[in-house]
This record gives C-alpha cells, structure tokens and sequence, in this order.
RNA sequence: GGGCGCAUAGCUCAAGGGUAGAGCACUGUGCUGAUAACGCAGGGGCUCGUGGUUCGAAUCCACGUGCGCCCA
C-alpha cells in the first residue's frame, strides 16, 4: 500500500478573514456600517444609567486641514472613551470647534484681498468668516470621523452658534458684575499707515535703520547714601526717539552690577560690563567712582530731560548688559515688557499718539507729526539742548505690518482686563490645580508657576472676528455700562439670532426699554463697544456653555486631554473662567501629550520638508495604522514618525491580524452545538486561560492609568510570544489531527474563543477596524457590533501554575537551542524528528515528568528520556529512529502496527478509521 | 535669554544604585497543514558629553550639548 494523501483528513484552519488588511479600501465599509448602525448612541444605549465619564473635547480651530498632532489628539481621546464605555461608563463625546478669531478673519481678509478692516462691511463680512468656519469644521469632521473616532458628530458644539455664543455673553457678564473685569489702557501693535490694531500674527519682522541715542537723565533723588560730587546722571540708550516723551521710568536689572563712572560731562550710573564700550563711543575719559547691584537703585528717582515729570528708576529682569546702557528707557504706553513694569509699579500709561501715528497735544512740540518723522527732530532737538550726548544709525531687526509692510508702532488704548488678583482668584487656581490629577505629574508644576506669574487677561480685540464685548458707554458721562440688565437683554438677543446682532442692530434695540445711565442719569444717547473679546475667552468658557447646557453632559468634566502647549492655553483660560465663576476646577484629571516630530526628534515643517500627513498614511496604511502609531509610543515625550517607524508598526499589526486570523480559522466548526466544560481543559489550556487573564488584568491597569502603549505591547507580547510561538503552534496538532468532536479538540477550541473574544475587545480601542472585522467572523458573539460588548471579567490569578509554567519555559529554551545546534549541524531539520534525553537530578525529573504524558507534544519532539542520573541539567538532542506518522507528521512507535494503514500512528488510526 | 520636559541597540520601549533587557528590524536557518504566513538561533550598547557623590552610577547631583513645548 503507498502512502495515502493524507491531507484531505485533517481539520486545517479556514477563515474569510483575510490575511491582507486592506484598511484602506475596507475601514470606510466599516465607517457606513458603524453609521447605518448608529453605534455611538448604541453605545450610550447600553451604558445608560450607568456611572458616567465625561470627557471635555477641547475645540480644535475651524481652519484648514487636520494634521498629524490633531489626529494624535482625537486617537487618544477616541480610545479612552472607548475604554470607558467597555468598562460600562456612560461616556459621551460630544466634539467641538472654535470658530472665531484672527486666523480666519486673516484668510477671508486675503480672500477678499481686503486691504483695511475700517472699509469693510461688517456684517457682509461676518457671514463669510461663518461660512468659512463652518467650511472647514465639516472638511475637519470628516476627517476626524475616517479616524474611526466616535463621537456625536451630527451636532458638535460650535462656538460661533447663538447658544454658545449666548452663554459667552452670560458668562462674560458675571465677571463683569462680579468685579472681576476692568479697563485699563494697554499698548497693543499699531499699523498707523491701516490704522488698525495688529495682532501678533499679523506682525512680521524685517531689518530697519533707527536712530540710536544716548540720553542723560538728572538723578533728583539717589537711593544709596553717597557723596557724589557734581551732577549725577542715568544714562539710556534707546532706538525709538520718539517714545522718549512718554517716558515714565527707568529699569535696571536687580542682579547686574552698575558703576558710577565720573566723566568731564559729570557722573553717569551705567552697567559696569559696559563702562569701556559706552565711554569709548562718547569720547569719555572717566574713572569708576562707585559700584552697586542693580536692586541697589531702585527707588531712585530721575527727571524727565525734558518733560515735566519724575521717572523713577524700576527693577526687571528683562534688562541685559549686550547692548545699550544696562538703563532702560521705560515707556508703558509704548511697549509690552514696559507696560507690565508698569503695572508693577502701578506707573501711569502714557501714549501720546494718535491713530494716524501722530504726536497729540500732549506733544506740543511735535504736534501732528508722524512719529517717524519726528525722530530726527527730536534727536536734533536734544542734542543741542546736551540732553542726548550721542547718536548713531542702528540696524536691528522690527515689526512691520503685514499688509502694507511699514513699520509698526506700539500705542495704547483702552482695553478690558480680567484681574487675575480679584477675589483672591490667584489662589483658587492654585488650590484648584493641586486638587487636579495631571497626567504626567509634571503638568501641575507647570501650569503652577504660569498662573503664578501670569499677568492679568487682557480680553479686548480689535478685530471683527469675534463676540463683541457686550458693553455700553454713556456718551455724556463715559462711563461703561454692563450689568445683569444688560447683559440679559444682549444674552437673549444673542441666544436667537447670533452675535451679529451686535452689528446688524442699532443700540437702542440692544438696550432695555427707558434705560437711563446709572452713573449720571442720562437717558443717552449711548453708543456700544467696538472691540470683541479674545477668542481665548470663547473657548474658556466651553465648560460652562456645552457641559451645563447638554442633556447628556454634565459639569464638571472628569477628563481633559490636550497637546501640553495648553497649559498657557485652554487648560488656564479653562480654569479661570471656571473658579471665577463657580470657585472649582471645571476638571477632574487633566491629560497631556507631547508634540509630532520626525524621527530626529524635530518638528515638522514645510521648510525642513519633513511634513507627513495623516491622509497620506490613511491613504496607503489605513487609519489602523495610525491608530496603532498614536498608541504604541509614549505621548508623554514627543512622538517620533517616519517611514522606519510606519514600516515597524506595519509589521506588528501583521502579527496582532495574523494572531486573530489563525484563531478564528480554527474556529470554523466551532459554534454553539459544542459542549465543553473546563474541566475537559488539559492543564496547559488552563495556563493558557491564566495568562490571558494576566494579561487582560495587566492591559486594564494600563488603560486605567492612560498607558495605552504598554498595555499595547502586553497585548502584543502576549500574541507573539506566549500564543503563536508556543501556544498556537503547540495546539496545531490538537486541531489538525484529533477527531473533529474529540474532547481535546474542542477543549482547545474553547480556549481559542475566549483568547479572541477577550483580544478584539482589548484591541478595540486601538485597531477599532480590524478588531470590528473580526468580531463579525467571531463565532457565538452576542452583538452586532464590537463595541457593544464588555471588558472582560478577570479570572482570579492562580500564581502557582503561571510560576510551573514559567519554569517550564526556561527548560524549553535550553531544549530549543539544543535542537538548533543539531539543525545548523545538518543533523536535523523538524523538532518532531528529534529525541531528547535530559539527564538530571531527582526532583527536576519529578518536575518534568509531572508534565507527562504530554511533554514531547509540548515540546513538539518525538521522545523525551528522563534520567536522574546527574546533579545538573543536561539535555541533549538527536534523530530520532521512530518513524513518522504520514497525516500528523509526529514520529510515534505506535506508526506502523495497523495493517490497514501502515503509516499511521494509532493515534491517526482510530481518527480516520471514525471517519 | 527664561520656565518646563526629553535623551538607553537601526526602530518602539524596559530596567529608578548591584553583570543593561524585550519585541521588531537585520543575518543565518527550519517547516511547507497560519504560506505575501509560522517556528528556531545569532550578531548588535563607552545607556548624549564632561565632572562629581558612592565600594559600585544608565539610575543620584552639577555643568554642557541636542531636541520639543511655552514665554520673552
């Protein structure tokens, strides 16, 4: 008889499930499944009335497309949200964008190749910058949505809809009555050729020609007890002319040391580094009579050269000894380092230029003059009255207006503040930030000593752009009216038909009926506020305009989750908003993540040509694979990407699909006819079922503390290692060649289906295509959907059979690696054709043979010879010379005793006798 | 320039004072019943640099370099 193909008998894997992903083709199928099915609010269906998490989506700006850190973002916080509805959270997500602001007024201004803000239709052009929100917050969602992000995408919150915008009005209203906002003038930049404010982004700096002078200014009275012989004088440097009549102090740093040098001019306090350099411009010949610390000077109090005023000498420590004098020229009304010195020594603001950039009448002298202009008179000018005693051309880079390109300058106007120091505030958010968890703890330290030394917010905008701040001012008296009768009426107007309605309507509809002024009694006639409020502001308050107003949230939030440049941003305004209206944190736990860089550890830009996108991955990978990206690294640095890196992560997600797929092809004619009962489980299943359960236990904790990329490598471990390795090959037998319904069989079946019910639930928030692609090849599964399954039930852990195994183990490596030797030798090629022979002591002996009669399946060898004559462990390989089975290929003595079918094993035999 | 971080194998990560480990990649190899799969083995590290503390440092300290975020 020649040998019988055996083949045909045995039960070999079998599965639709496809060894080739596809994801890119395959996720959107899964994406309209999940939509037809309704599977977020299926999700909330099943968790209802459930202990609720809520996490708070910080609103990503409504402009241009999605890119790789805002993907990270959305992948993280799909996938706690995930894990918490596994857990049975009710936990709904509810997106959102920001909407306003100069970013988009920006790009419709370019659009419209619009040249100044003060010629525009305000209204016209509102509606296109909604138009254009609303344009990208749709090309955003779509994207977010191919990520497979769950959420409640048919109504995001919006922070330009009435409702938000009318909760921004409420809200900016009870500070206003609360005594938390106040007006203050403030220097902002100023194009005076667009007379326009200018934001920062709207600045762009380029090399300019000043000129530099030396100024001298008479000390009246000097802090330190000295007998100084003839004038004194601080000398600054300064390379704006023309801010020197709006001159208010002087600064020195408090930890730079300073001489008075005595020169034929009289003395001067300068920087002592910069003594020789400054004397050898002057053409001084001096001596150094006295040196002080900087903090030494303080409370000194100069004249103005040449304005009737004091300018006291101030500490900051912003002051350097590279350029100039060490003194510097301190004009509040024309600088931001300068106003914020100002407020500390609760200097007054001076900014005598007017919109054109004019000198005002508080500039007699120069009245109407373009400042620029006016620079070389004024240098002329005091030089011959010897109040400069020096002066150059200077190169140094400057502010120019975007637009029209001239240089910029700073000018104050009045502007609405929230204080910081109102109520104690300052502190509250410091309670408050200790009282958060922040995930990483550095993140408290953080944001502490940014709140610590934050100065008030400055909420005004000269912009378009925005909600306007809803204030009125008396036009007899000035004053600024804004209480809870007000801001109800503009709250109302606002809730129904949006904040145009600011600029569409003339006051007196915007007022309550017979309003008079509460300051001076006038019935008006008023007129409303120019400027919006910071869109900082907008997004601030989303805790209170989404979570107290949808019926499926509630406040405070349980999570934040943000890239770590919102400590400055949304976190604090966030915060503040919040303890200043309700005196708590609007979060429980706030999260951060690190930023995108190339596989350098750089960021990405056009310039360095290191820019990948998520569409070009998606495209070619699928969303999976980013997904996987996203967690597997460790958020809490920077996140590395590059093709190495997608190419790694291509290969792990082969072995997580192959894993699954080699299970679910052994599962075929697996259902629910099949009864097997876990005492039928062979000691190595039951190891098999306590490592899942370890594993399982160990992913849920790292999931718990938001360690998604070591519960991903457990995950991954456990696949690769401790399945397909061991595992998975070793039961091959068992499921090939036992009989279809023999008990081993179907035992090893059963432990199959748990292992992948447990593993696409697991790796759900993570590979949510792939996972919700096996799950519809899961046999005996109770929903349509994955995700509508739980987290599975731990086992308690049986550590004294997960130890045995684990010694087990480290005695299968030491036999592998005997077989390797015999493999590269030649001598062998399969393990099933090798004999061991251990020689060893006692009671390793016992501890193998308590493994028996399966050692040489675990093994997958042909025989294993135990003997207990040594005291170490000695194994050793070679052929075997038992002959090989023809259908379960496993070198057996019993092949060849059946007449019937000489080449099998008895084994074999009765299997396909039974056939 | 200031504040906060990070730096371990080619890549992603472990070791938190006691001989630096995994997985992947790479190389060799087996199997051909997970097959564009799967198994086995091997090589590969001045733990960013320089000092210090210590019997002993990847680990603790100081300084520096590079990179990121925020601020000026």
């Amino acid at each position: 008889m020649s040998e019988i193909n055996y083949s045909k008998t045995v039960l070999l894997p079998k599965t639709d499930f496809p060894m080739k992903a596809d994801l890119a083709r395959r996720e959107p199928d899964f994406l309209k499944k999940w939509q037809d099915m309704d599977i977020y609010n299926k999700i909330l269906e099943k968790n209802k009335g459930k202990q609720t998490f809520i996490l708070h989506d910080g609103p990503p700006y409504a402009n241009g497309h999605i890119h790789l850190g805002t993907a990270l973002n959305k992948i993280l916080k799909d996938t706690v949200v995930k894990f918490k509805s596994f857990q049975g959270f009710y936990s709904p997500y509810v997106p959102g964008w920001d909407c306003h602001g100069m970013p988009i007024e920006h790009q419709v201004f370019q659009q419209l190749k619009l040249k100044d803000k003060n010629t525009v239709d305000i209204v016209s052009f509102r509606k296109k910058a909604h138009d254009y929100a609303m344009k990208f917050m749709a090309i955003q969602r779509a994207e977010f949505q191919r990520l497979g992000v769950f959420g409640d995408w048919e109504n995001p919150y919006l922070t330009l809809n009435p409702g938000y915008e009318k909760a921004i009005i409420e809200n900016f209203g009870k500070l206003f009555v609360n005594g938390y906002i106040i007006q203050r003038f403030k220097p902002i930049y100023w194009c005076w050729h667009c007379q326009t404010a200018l934001a920062e982004a709207e600045v762009e700096y380029s090399d300019e020609t000043s000129p530099s002078v030396y100024v001298k200014f008479p000390v009246k009275k000097f802090s330190v007890n000295q007998d100084i012989k003839g004038p004194l004088y601080f000398l600054i440097w300064t390379t704006t002319p023309w801010t020197l009549p709006a001159n208010v102090a002087i600064a020195v740093h408090p930890q730079l040391d300073y001489s008075i040098i005595k020169t034929q001019n009289g003395n001067f306090v300068v920087a002592s580094t910069l003594v020789e350099k400054i004397c050898e411009k002057l053409k001084f010949s001096y001596e150094i009579i006295a040196r002080f610390k900087g903090k030494d000077l303080e409370h000194t109090v100069c004249a103005h050269p040449f304005v009737e005023r004091e300018s006291p000498v101030v500490l900051a420590d912003y002051v350097s000894d590279v350029d100039g004098t060490g003194c510097v020229h301190t004009a509040t009304g024309h600088g931001e380092e300068d106003y914020q010195t100002g407020l500390r020594y609760n200097l007054p603001v001076i900014s005598p230029v007017d919109e054109k950039g004019r000198f005002t009448d508080d500039v007699p002298e120069w009245k109407g003059m373009l400042v620029f202009e006016a620079d070389p008179l004024i240098v002329e000018n005091l030089i011959s009255r010897n109040i400069v005693l020096y002066t150059e051309q200077y190169q140094h880079s400057y502010p120019h207006c975007w637009r029209c390109k001239k240089p910029v300058i700073f000018r104050s106007t009045k502007q609405w503040f929230l204080k910081i120091d109102h109520k104690n505030l300052r502190h509250t958010l410091q309670r408050e930030i200790k009282k958060t968890r922040w995930i990483p703890e550095e993140g408290m330290s953080r944001i502490s000593s940014m709140v610590e030394l934050r100065p008030d917010w400055c909420l005004s905008r000269q912009r378009l752009w925005g909600v306007a701040l809803p204030i009125f001012y008396c036009d007899g008296c000035g004053f600024p009216i804004c209480n809870e009768q007000t801001i109800s009426k503009v709250a109302d107007l606002v809730g129904r038909y949006g904040s145009n309605i600011w600029f569409e309507k003339d006051i007196m509809e915007l007022m309550p009926e017979n309003f008079v002024c509460p300051d001076c009694g006038s019935k008006g006639p008023f007129h409303k506020e120019k400027d919006i409020l910071d869109v900082w502001f907008d997004s601030g308050v989303s805790h209170l305009a989404v979570l107290k107003n949808h019926p499926q949230l509630r406040w405070p939030a349980d999570f934040y989750l943000e890239g770590s440049d919102q400590h400055r941003g949304w976190f604090q305004t966030s915060l503040i908003t919040s303890c200043a209206v309700e005196n708590r944190a609007p979060f429980e736990i706030v999260l951060t993540h690190g930023f995108v860089v190339d596989a350098e550890g750089r960021k990405m830009s056009k310039s360095l040509g290191n820019v990948i996108t998520p569409e070009q991955i998606i495209k070619k990978y699928g969303a999976d694979i980013l997904r996987l990206w996203a967690l597997s690294e460790n958020y809490q640095q920077d996140m590395r990407i590059s093709q190495k890196i997608i190419d790694h992560l291509v290969i792990v997600y082969r072995t997580l699909r192959n894993t699954m797929r080699f299970i679910l092809g052994n599962l075929n004619d697996y259902d629910s006819s099949v009864q097997v009962d876990e005492s039928d489980f062979l000691e190595v299943d039951k190891w098999a079922i306590a490592r899942l359960n370890q594993v399982a236990y160990q992913v849920k904790k790292y999931y718990e503390d938001c360690l998604f990329h070591k519960g991903v490598g457990e995950i991954f471990d456990f696949c690769n290692i401790d399945m397909s390795s061991f595992y998975l090959d070793y039961l091959k037998d068992r499921l090939y060649t036992y009989g279809k319904d023999s008990t081993q069989r179907r035992a090893a079946q059963k432990v199959l289906h748990q292992i992948l019910s447990y593993l696409v639930v697991m790796l759900a928030p993570v590979l949510s295509f792939t996972c919700e692609e096996a799950y519809t090849y899961l046999p005996m599964r109770k929903n349509e959907s994955v995700f509508l399954e739980n987290w599975p039930e731990i086992q308690d852990l049986d550590d004294g059979l997960l130890k045995r195994w684990e010694k087990f183990f480290e005695f299968r490596k030491i036999v592998l690696k005997q077989i390797e030797e015999k493999r590269a030798s030649g001598e062998v090629g399969s393990s099933l054709e090798v004999e061991i022979e251990i020689k060893t002591d006692l009671e390793y002996k016992k501890f193998l043979e308590s493994f028996q009669p399966y050692l040489t399946n675990l093994l997958m060898v042909a025989e294993c010879k135990i003997s207990e004559n040594s005291t170490d462990l000695e194994v050793t390989a070679r052929k075997t010379n038992l002959a090989k089975c023809a259908r379960c290929w496993i070198h057996h003595p019993t092949v060849g005793k059946s007449d019937e079918h000489p080449y099998l094993c008895e084994k074999c035999f009765s299997v396909v006798n039974s056939i």
